[in-house]
Parts: structure tokens; sequence; C-alpha cells
DNA sequence: GTTGAGCGTT
């Protein structure tokens, strides 16, 4: 990816290349325009984050399609108008209360050929409010957010739209890319608070930020006793009858290929991971599993 | 070609 800059009426156009630079080929290549206005307030500004975002999306540009994605804070809006270039429904959003951002948002995504209202939606949201907005939102798979985590005094506003939109769509992630402003920092007691779970940072990420994604309310239980037959996705349609499965395994012996008689469930929902574990006993093909919470 | 306590993988 490469950027580039020019000064326009007090305007900043930064130029952001991703792909091959010498192609022809048009899939191989994508220019987005982002104008920076010069005035105080964070969202007219394209922070680290954003193309360390659009990047990662651009990477996995393919899994956009069709895909619905809602970014929050979206601000200068690049990994949101790259995932709508790519081949998503987005919904751009930002805080109610500054109309002028929302302005600014749609004015980005005209100057990359995406009319709001038609090609893409730009919408007011504020964290931490059950406004009209975000009960009218459809189905999303992806949530997106470029370093939204710039104030501990709103990250708990963050984390109850988060925590809301992912229990109301229980296959969908939260993707965000930060930078480090203080150590001091920390979601953790607040991720548990809102029953949020949160993977690694991806090994393709480094500084300034990283990409993280969270998702709703993993519990993982540990299953035992399984018979030798049994496959993941068989598991899977088991556990699937409790609530929404998020992942499933079955452990196979690596030299033999042999099922070791355990694997995983990981629920979506905590409502899954409650019906499963209140039901007295489990069996499949007639065996009585082992099943407990995993231990790690 | 086996087995029946055990908490892995991307």
């Amino acid at each position: 990816m490469t950027r580039f800059q020019m000064e326009n009426n007090g305007e900043q156009i930064k130029k952001f290349v991703f792909g091959k630079q010498n192609t022809t080929e048009p899939a191989e290549k994508l220019e987005i325009v982002i104008p920076e206005l010069l005035l105080p307030g964070y969202s007219f500004y394209t922070w680290p984050s954003a193309p360390i975002l659009a990047w990662f999306l651009w990477e996995r540009r393919l899994s956009l399609i069709n895909k619905r994605v809602l970014e929050l804070g979206a601000g200068t809006a690049l990994p949101g108008i790259l995932a709508a270039k790519c081949g998503a429904h987005v919904t751009l959003s930002d805080c109610t209360t500054l109309p002028k951002t929302l302005q600014h948002i749609q004015r980005c995504c005209r100057l990359n050929g995406l009319a709001p209202g038609k090609d893409i939606e730009v919408i007011g949201l504020t964290w931490g409010l059950f406004l009209d907005q975000i009960f009218q939102l459809g189905p999303v798979d992806l949530i997106l957010g470029s370093d939204i985590f710039y104030d501990p005094s709103v990250f708990e506003e963050i984390l109850v739209t988060v925590s809301f939109l992912l229990e109301a769509n229980p296959q969908a992630k939260f993707l965000f890319a930060y930078q480090e402003r203080s150590a001091d920092w920390c979601i953790e007691t607040l991720l548990k608070k809102w029953n949020l779970s949160c993977n690694k940072p991806s090994q393709a990420m480094s500084s300034p930020g990283a990409a993280t994604a969270f998702a709703r309310g993993v519990q993982k239980l540990f299953i035992g006793n399984l018979p030798w037959t049994v496959s993941t996705k068989e598991l899977q349609g088991y556990f699937s009858k409790f609530g929404h499965v998020q992942s499933s395994n079955v452990i196979y012996d690596k030299t033999t290929g042999l099922s070791r008689g355990y694997g995983f469930i990981v629920f979506s929902t905590r409502d899954g991971y409650a019906n499963a574990t209140n039901k007295p006993y489990h069996t499949l093909e007639g065996r009585l599993l082992d099943v407990q919470p995993a231990a790690s």
C-alpha cells in the first residue's frame, strides 16, 4: 500500500493505493481518495489505524463480497469505503451529534464513486445509547472500528454497543485496529462484564496498530467420551440444538489421523451454553458424553 | 486392523 497527498483549498487529499502498483488488472489494485479537513476534531483526519485495518481487509477482500459491514466511529471511513469497493454492503456510522462529521463521511464516499443512500449507507449512531437507528439496522456480519479506543471514558459505551450488536448477530465479529496510547488502558474487565471475548491479535499485524477480533459470549465446552466415528460436523450438528455454535472441533491424532475421542464446542451465546449444560446428560450414537466447561 | 482418559488448532 502506498499513499499520496496533495493540498486543495485548505483540504488535504490523501490517496491510498492497495495492491500492485503497475498492474493493469483492475481486481489487483484499488485506489481510495480521502479528503481531510484542517478542522479541530478527530474525525476529519485518517489516523494510522485506518490504513492498517483497510489493508487487513484488502488482504481478505474476497471474503468481503456481499458481507454486511458496519463501521463504528467511521471518521474518514477508509476501511468501510474499501470494504464497499470490495463488494460488501456497508453502513458507515459516526456520532449522531456530529453532523459535520456525517457530512464529511458522505463526501468521502462520493469522491470514491459511492453514492450515500444507494451504494453505501451513512448513519448517525451514538455509542452506549439505544436509539432508533441501532434498532433499524439490518443483520450485520462484520463490525469495524478503526482507532475508536482513543478515550478510556467511552470504552464502556463502545462495548455496550458492540455487545448489543453481537448479541443480535451471533455470527458476527467485531474487528478493530487500535493505536497504543497508554499502557494503563485496559478493556479486559469490561469485556468480561459485557460477555465479550477477544482472540489474540493477528500475527499478520504489526505496529502501530493491531487488528483484533471480538466475538460475543464465547463459552467453551470440553466434550469427552466421543464415539471414535463422530466428526467435527456431527459434533456441531448435535450441539446446534442448544444454540448457535461458533466453532466445533474433534481432536485427531496427528500420526494416525484417528479421533482422540474428545473435542471442543464454542457457543456464540450464553443461552446456547446454558441450554447445553443444563441438560443432565448427553448421548451421541448411544454413547454417554462427558460435557464440561473447557479448562483454559 | 488396537483404544476409553484426555483439554487442541487456526
